[in-house]
RNA sequence: GGCCCGUUCGUCUAGUGGUUAGGACUCAUGGUUUUCAUCCAUGCAACAGGGGUUCGAUUCCCCUACGGGCUACCA
């Protein structure tokens, strides 16, 4: 079998969507699992929606998950020249015919037969004229589209997902190829533009299912290679509708924003219309790739849940090397651990990371590792620290500041004499003495915090804490 | 309306002509004589409905319902 080629095809319409970042990935898997080509085009010959910067936004998005593509990009509207070459080689041989009825006329008859309740069928009125005849109408200055002529009989494909598809080409109008402005249709370009391209597999939502009949019938019509089609389900919002702009977060730069790192956020995708055949939930790249099949490819939608994204990244953060997990923070957010020593910032993030989510949970909790001094949040601290919390964390203050040994087993035991002195466990005095150090309900253990805090940071927090 | 596709716990999914229908997330409870957003254990929870085929259907077939897509001189 020859290296597959596969490409993602994205309207610059809007930012990288997560829908549009799944569709991605399962090409750049596909590609990489065999040694293929994953290539990029960007559809934009819809002028009127079509942005530049969209462009930029996409590219960049890309990139930052991982997906490199092969080759430069290819803008569609680049192709405009050869598509309409394409269209007059098939008037000529008559694969396609000139179109005169204008859209008013067709939206005319639309209305009529749906008032009719009959189904309606672009008239082929101009189907059969010869190419003198349609020659004499464009001498009297009528506008024209170009159709494509379909023939009879059943268009069959089979589906690397969903099997064999089979359409009666009756259901099929003698769809557009090229508007009255001599611009091509979606249908029409894509088919020339992925044969140009050699694309072997076309992957894509499976939005596309339904028009793939159409775009068959134009390889046929030019005797071009038809390519193998994989298609694939749609992520559903929590409302179970298509994923799309007025759902809450449903572009992926939001989600580098929020802190998930490009693996989490594609170990998460893999799993939404996938399954390794295994229990295996938690992959880094190589073992996705190596893992990834159409077979175990899901038929139905599947629902974006943020929840198990959360989890899934939070699976990641415990995997990841903590000197990558630094990197990652460090290209994140440029001015954390500003003026900080590397091997502090090491500490910090390796004491922090296996309770993290997210890269915003590592950068919340370290900060307290690099302020001088804290804020206390003033609904919490009243709180939890009442009157006697706030003797425990003076006592505290009192027994570390004469301490000289800045160890583990020297603070210990402080703790236990103050256990003893106040008559209560250990985790009721770590509760305000954590709010005291760091003014979160949260953290790393308490000990190994105090040590990498240092002493004087120590004594600062817990004085300031006690005159609240 | 027509055509295409789909329907297993709330969510992601596994699975079989005879299973206690499995796992994961979430949630609840308990544990880890240190909090917890980590970790561990336990628990709650599903085969859309109706007809067939069959000794037996969640599994095969048909219908209905529901969901999604396409049906544009959008992509």
């Amino acid at each position: 079998m020859n290296k597959p080629v596969v490409r993602f095809a994205p309207s610059p319409t809007g930012y990288l969507h997560i829908g549009g970042a799944r569709t991605a990935l399962f090409n750049w898997l596909y590609a990489k699992k065999n040694g293929g080509t994953f290539l990029l085009r960007i559809e934009d010959t819809d002028v009127e929606r079509s942005k530049a910067e969209y462009i930029d936004q996409i590219t960049d998005a890309l990139s930052w998950l991982g997906f490199d593509w092969d080759n430069n990009v290819v803008l569609q509207s680049k192709n405009k020249s050869r598509h309409k070459e394409v269209v007059n080689q098939m008037i000529e041989s008559g694969t396609a015919y000139r179109c005169f009825l204008s859209k008013e006329e067709l939206d005319t008859l639309r209305q009529e037969s749906e008032k009719k309740k009959e189904l309606f069928r672009v008239p082929k009125t101009y189907r059969d004229y010869s190419l003198d005849q349609q020659q004499t109408l464009i001498d009297e200055g009528k506008a024209f589209t170009v159709r494509l002529k379909i023939p009879g009989g059943i268009t069959e494909f089979s589906d690397l997902v969903y099997g064999t598809i089979k359409v009666d080409n009756k259901e099929l109008d003698d769809f557009i190829i090229a508007r009255s402005d001599g611009s091509p249709t979606y249908n029409f370009v894509v088919a020339i533009d992925d044969s140009d391209m050699n694309i072997s597999h076309i992957i894509r939502g499976d939005d596309h299912l339904a028009n793939t009949p159409k775009q068959i019938l134009v390889y046929k019509a030019l005797g071009l290679a038809i390519p193998i089609f994989a298609h694939l389900p749609m992520i559903l919002g929590a409302d179970k509708k298509r994923l799309s702009k007025r759902h809450a977060a449903t572009n992926v730069q939001e989600y580098k924003e929020k802190g998930f790192t490009p693996t989490a956020i594609i170990n998460y995708l893999s799993l939404l219309g996938w399954n390794p055949d295994s229990d295996q939930e938690i992959f880094n790249i190589n073992e996705l790739i190596s893992a990834f099949n159409f077979n175990q490819v899901q038929k139905k939608p599947a629902t974006f849940d943020e929840k198990k994204l959360l989890w899934v990244s939070g699976q990641q953060m415990a995997r990841m090397e903590t000197s990558a997990a630094v990197k990652e923070v460090e290209s994140l957010d440029s001015n954390w651990g500003m003026n900080q020593d590397s091997k502090y910032k090491n500490d910090v993030i390796a004491l922090v990371k296996d309770r993290s989510k997210t890269l915003n949970d590592l950068i919340e909790i370290s900060d307290v590792f690099f302020k001088e001094s804290i804020s206390y949040d003033e609904e919490m601290s009243k709180k939890i620290l009442d009157d006697s919390s706030i003797q425990i964390v003076a006592d505290l203050h009192e027994a570390l500041n004469i301490e000289e040994n800045w160890r583990k087993d020297a603070l210990e035991s402080i703790f236990d004499n103050l256990m003893t002195q106040h008559e209560l466990g250990l985790g009721k005095l770590i509760k305000p003495v954590r709010f005291a150090l760091t003014g979160l309900s949260y953290g790393p253990g308490i000990f190994d915090m105090m040590i990498l805090l240092g002493k004087d940071r120590c004594l600062n927090r817990l004085s300031d804490a006690a005159k609240l």
